[in-house]
DNA sequence: TTAATCACTTGCAATAAGCAAGTTACTATT
DNA sequence: AATAGTAACTTGCTTATTGCAAGTGATTAA
């Protein structure tokens, strides 16, 4: 498997979840990839507006977390693409109740598309190797 | 309503309940308060040892978001009790998804109990004004 | 040759987290 | 009456994380 940071502050599966993603960006870079976007400028131009060095580092802890593979899609220059495992897909559950519950409780929020809420983890995985 | 930050990052859903709940503390103590803790040093005593001035501020936060109420259950010392708003309760299904989430793929992590799971929002509100 | 794009890295300032100790208001003990 | 203890915090200070602006290297396009 991949490297993971073995100091969990308890072994609460809720604790070691959030160890893992429980940072104001992780999520947001999940949900980005469940709505079918996978390069480092379409994380970029999300309306959130994350700076460079965090997405870089993100993707990095994402990646050695295996919620996410990076991979070339070309060189001559190499460029790369970042897809969701299946251990990344399956957090849209969590996102989705996220999404449903802000939407109930945060006046200000918008509502969820519904295909968003409709989806499953496995629509998400396009021929990653888990 | 109670005093939101208004400073959204987006209007999406998950952006927004993530400014609003996600940090590295905030749904440690609503699953404190799902699992029946309501005291401050109940919180205090949980295996994640949450440093004092930080549950202290993290109290307070949850409470001007309407995720949870304070209120004194005795005088003679004044002593408060913290428990969740309908709001602070409907994010049981967010809580129950990660840790079912972490019980899946993170391997250090135990399980979580039967009943967690099992729950529903409404069976946490014991008799708080919404 | 110059300009542009993508995917980053670097340096530094601002914000947040974490630790230890102190405080206030009581109750209980000697 | 003095001492100790407990609950619920606050304060001061150090360390770690975030965020902003600018810079870099590879490559293509004008």
């Amino acid at each position: 498997m991949t490297t993971e940071p073995l100091n969990y502050r308890s072994l609460c599966p809720l604790s070691t979840a959030l160890d893992l993603i429980g940072d104001k960006w992780s999520l947001i870079l999940v949900r980005d990839m469940c709505m079918g976007k996978s390069k480092y400028g379409d994380f970029q131009n999300s309306p959130e507006a994350i700076p460079t060095n965090i997405l870089a580092n993100r993707l990095r802890k994402l990646e050695s977390n295996g919620i996410l593979v990076k991979r070339p899609y070309q060189d001559k220059p190499v460029r790369y693409e970042y897809c969701l495992t299946l251990k990344g897909a399956e957090l849209l559950p969590v996102i989705q109740q996220l999404a449903r519950w802000a939407h109930q409780h945060v006046a200000e929020s918008m509502p969820p598309p519904a295909w968003f809420l409709n989806a499953k983890p496995e629509d998400l995985i396009k021929a990653s190797k888990l």
